[in-house]
DNA sequence: CACCATAAATCGTCCCATGATTCTAGTCTG
DNA sequence: CAGACTAGAATCATGGGACGATTTATGGTG
């Protein structure tokens, strides 16, 4: 009796999960809109409370969900790999999460150089006279943000969704960690090369546009 | 009253979840073993059975235990990252997960031709001589896994924690999508490079090790 | 209109009961 | 005595009800 997990996903809990994720998915429940209320729940799904209310833990601890007592149920993000990732980065040295961005952003600039459409270099192109005019202002709050946009531009670029996923969720921990001290450090003399990356990709050269990404992140220290 | 939330870590699950992370991320309950059970959880922890249920059931969604009606609990893992990976990874196109692995590699074999210590260089000499005789067995399993510890002691010799979880967790979802496949694909003429990216680590070559590294795993497609 | 007290809504915790599944121990049979 | 079968215990899965804590809505009062 080998009983695959297909007819039943086994327990009631996870069917639920499912489904929520589902919805949580399916943006039929956006990010920080409220969900349906226990009791809600309970009726829609056909379960005891004590289903919902595990099957929603379940999805809280993993950084989708987040309850507030009083008032309700609300969607914190539509993955659970920022959540988890958060957690493990956040307890963790800076320095090593940078150096995991980096691994990532390089290999994405070198796929990007391979991959990358029209519309890719429009975007990119649009990423960087954004990220100059930022610059512009002097707010670094605001440069911060456009700068992170062309990066995101670059591993979107790569069109591998597991890579920028991750990318994304390393990026959400670097900002939460650090938050103000990345600004300052960045601002030094990286400014002008950033329009090499893009040449690098437009050109569909895969190893420039690889040292060139590396370039943005300082040379890993020896210790 | 702004309430930090360091004195009460707010919900009494999470306290639990937090309390149970400890104990397996301690090894006092080690992988595969059975804890104890709900009524014995409750005495211990002081809490309802309700709450012990929704702590069990969160981290049994993220991958760290495993619920066997009429049996126990045991534990599948001793970090989230591994589950939460595999859910994601597990559904998506096994290459664009290698391109990740690739990713993580290459940087870490430049972060380990800066850092390595004279007891990372043994341990790399051993699994590559580990690699060798599985290789002169002509095994697939033992020659796979043979192969798989010497990558783990590259990124070992990073030094770098997030990037060796990462890596590793990587690696198991790769493992658990295509078994069998990797194993002769790898097999073709990429025996004789991996001494050359031991030697680029030993010499403290950076550049060199990230280019030995990239090489293990074909040259990414345009597509 | 502003402020405050009360009520309602909602999640958090606890307890009890029952079903489904697995493990254990004893018993029976050959 | 060995093996298999059965009855019971142990354990997790699910459902239901109750009460507390917190937030939100409501309405009254100056």
């Amino acid at each position: 009796m080998l009983r695959m997990t297909l007819g039943t996903r086994s327990t009631l809990v996870q069917q639920v999960i499912s489904r929520l994720s589902e919805q949580i998915a399916a943006g039929e429940w956006p990010v920080g809109s409220k969900i349906p209320t226990e009791p809600q729940l309970v009726e829609i799904l056909g379960v005891g409370r004590n289903t919902v209310r595990e099957a929603v833990r379940a999805l809280t601890h993993a950084g989708v969900l987040e309850g507030v007592q009083g008032s309700g149920t609300y969607v914190r993000s539509t993955d659970e790999l920022t959540g988890v990732v958060a957690r493990k980065f956040g307890a963790a040295d800076v320095g090593h999460t940078i150096e995991v961005r980096r691994a990532l952003e390089v290999e994405a600039a070198r796929l990007a150089a391979l991959r990358r459409t029209p519309d890719d270099l429009a975007r990119l192109d649009a990423a960087l006279a954004a990220r100059d005019v930022a610059w512009a202002t002097g707010d670094t709050d605001v440069f911060v943000e456009a700068d992170a946009d062309l990066h995101v531009a670059v591993v979107a670029a790569a069109h591998n969704p597991m890579l920028a996923e991750l990318y994304a969720s390393v990026l959400a921990a670097i900002k939460a960690s650090v938050a103000v001290a990345v600004g300052p450090a960045m601002l030094a003399g990286t400014h002008i090369d950033h329009a090499q990356i893009v040449a690098a990709i437009r050109d569909g050269d895969p190893d420039r546009a690889a040292r060139e990404a590396g370039r943005f992140l300082e040379a890993p220290a020896r210790a």
